[in-house]
DNA sequence: CAGACCAAATTGGTCAGACCAAATAGAGGG
DNA sequence: CCCTCTATTTGGTCTGACCAATTTGGTCTG
C-alpha cells in the first residue's frame, strides 16, 4: 500500500487519463517524448519511463519515427481501475460489464473451488456460509467476511489465472464499487438465498449448484445496482443513454479502417 | 504485430522470466539497478525502463532502499502469456485453467450477446454458425472462422471488459495453445452438438442455452487437451504429477509469512 | 553483552547533454 | 501531379552527475 510516487508515475498518470478521455483519436501522433518532457517540465527520461508504463497497458505504441495512440479496447486490463476511477462517479454501463464479469468469474471460482474442495475444505467453507448467514443484517459488517469467503474459495478453486484476473479487476475496482454504496436494500433478500444455496451445494458438493446461484445472485446485484445508479444520476444532463460502450462506442468504426498504423 | 525490439525490452524480457522461474524468492532483494545495468552491459535508463514495465506487471516493487520481488499470484494477467510461453512446452495445469477461464467467459459473451443482439445481428451469427457446421470437416480452415464468430459475438456482446481481459489472454496465450495442436480428434464430435445448440440458441434468442452449450463444450474440450498433453508429456522425467499449479504452489506458504515485505 | 546511535555506502529518483539510426516531412526536380 | 532526395524530427541509448532516503555496519554507551 505504500505508494511511492514519481514524477513518472505521475506523468504517466496524467497522460493514462488524458488518453482514457479520448483527447487523442485512436492511431493519432502521441507529442514526442522532447516535448512532453518540456510540458511537465520533467527530464526526457523521467517522460520515457511513463511511455515506457503506457504502452505496456496497450494505450500507446512507441516506435522510432513517432509514438502513436491505441484504441482503449486493445488495451490492458489494467486501465479498467483507472478507467472508471476517472469521473467522481464510474460509468454505470462498465459498473454493470463489470458486475457481470467478476460474476462470471466467481461462479466458475465457486464451481471449481466445490469440486477440488476436500472435506475439511468443504467443512471450512461451510462454517464461513453460517457465519455470514449469521451476520446477514448487518450489512458492513459483512464485508470482510465475505471477502474472507471469497478468497478462502480462490484459494481452494487454485486456478491461478481466475486469481490474476481478480488482481487487476479487484485493484481500483472493487473500491470503486464499494464508493457507490447503493446496494443494501435489495442485497438482503437476495443473499439469503445466495447462502442456503451455497450450504446445499457445499453440503452436496454440487458446484454446478453453487455456480449458478452465484451467477443468479450477481445477475440480481447487477440490476439493482444499475437501477440505483441511473436513479442518482438523472440530475446531470448527459440523459443521451444510448446502447454500446458510453465512452468508446463511437471510434469503433474508425478503428476498423486505421487498421494500417 | 511489428514489435519494436528494444535494450529495454530485452532486459525486462529476461528479468521477466527469471522472476517467472522463481529465481528470486519473495520479497528478495532484487539486484539494484547499476548492477543490472553492467550485468547487461546497459544504460542504467534502460535498465530503469525495464524495471518500470515489471512494476506494472506487479512482479516487482521498486521504492527508495532497494527493489523487492512479488509474489507471481499477485502480478498482472499480463504475465499469463510469458508464464506459458516460457517452456517449449506449456504446463498443462495452466492451459487447463486458461480454457477453463476461457471458456468462462466466452459463455458470458455468449449469453450477453445472444440477449442483446437484434434481429439482424441475429441473423449474421447464425449465418455463421452454418457456416461453420459446413466446414465441420476441415479443422484448418473452419480457424478463422471460429475467430471471426467469437469476435462477432464480442462485438455484439460489447462489454469491454471482457474484451479487455481477451486482449491479455489472447495475446500469446491462444498461439500457445494453437502450437499445442492436439484437439481435433476430440472436437469433432463435440463441435457439432456445439454448433447444433448453438444454432437453436440463436433462432430462440435463449442465451442462457448458448451460453451452457459453450460451457459445456469448453470443459470437453479441456479435458481432451489435459489428456493428450499428459500422454504426450509422459516420456520426460517430469512424472511427479501432484495437484495444484505445478509451478508456484510450492512458496505459496512462504509468501503468506512474508507479508511483513 | 545488548541496545541505542551515528556515519558511510548503497539505492532509487532525476536531470542534463550528447550521439546514432530510422522515419518523417518538405523542398525540389522530373 | 508524382517521385526523389535532403533536412529535421523522433525514438533509443549512453555517460556522468547530484540529491534524498534507506540500508548497513561499526562504534559508543549503559
Amino acid at each position: 500500500m505504500t505508494e511511492n510516487i514519481t514524477i513518472s508515475h505521475e506523468i504517466a498518470a496524467v497522460l493514462r487519463d488524458e488518453i482514457l478521455r479520448q483527447q487523442f483519436r485512436c492511431g493519432e501522433r502521441f507529442p514526442s517524448e522532447r516535448d512532453l518532457a518540456v510540458r511537465f517540465n520533467a527530464s526526457r527520461g523521467a517522460v520515457r519511463e511513463a511511455l515506457s508504463q503506457l504502452e505496456l497497458l496497450g494505450l500507446i505504441r512507441i516506435l522510432p519515427g513517432g509514438t502513436r495512440v491505441q484504441a482503449i479496447d486493445s488495451a490492458s486490463i489494467a486501465v479498467l481501475g483507472p478507467l472508471m476511477a476517472m469521473d467522481d462517479m464510474p460509468d454505470p454501463v462498465l459498473v454493470d460489464q463489470f458486475l457481470q464479469t467478476f460474476g462470471a468469474l466467481t461462479s466458475l471460482t465457486a464451481r471449481t473451488a466445490i469440486n477440488r474442495a476436500d472435506a475439511k475444505q468443504l467443512i471450512l467453507l461451510q462454517e464461513m456460509v453460517v457465519e455470514l448467514a449469521q451476520q446477514l443484517s448487518d450489512f458492513e459488517a459483512m464485508q470482510p467476511k465475505w471477502r474472507e469467503f471469497l478468497q478462502t474459495m480462490e484459494t481452494v478453486a487454485d486456478n491461478l489465472v481466475v486469481r490474476l484476473i481478480g488482481n487487476d479487476l479487484k485493484a481500483q475496482f472493487v473500491e470503486q464499487m464499494m464508493k457507490l454504496g447503493v446496494k443494501p436494500e435489495v442485497e438482503k433478500k437476495t443473499l439469503e438465498q445466495l447462502l442456503s444455496s451455497l450450504q446445499q451445494s457445499l453440503a452436496n458438493g454440487d458446484g454446478e449448484r453453487a455456480a449458478s446461484a452465484i451467477q443468479t445472485h450477481f445477475d440480481e446485484v447487477r440490476l439493482a445496482v444499475t437501477e440505483a445508479m441511473n436513479s442518482e444520476l438523472m440530475p446531470p444532463e448527459l440523459t443521451n443513454a444510448k446502447p454500446g460502450n458510453s465512452k468508446l462506442a463511437n471510434d469503433r468504426a474508425e478503428d476498423l479502417q486505421r487498421e494500417t498504423v
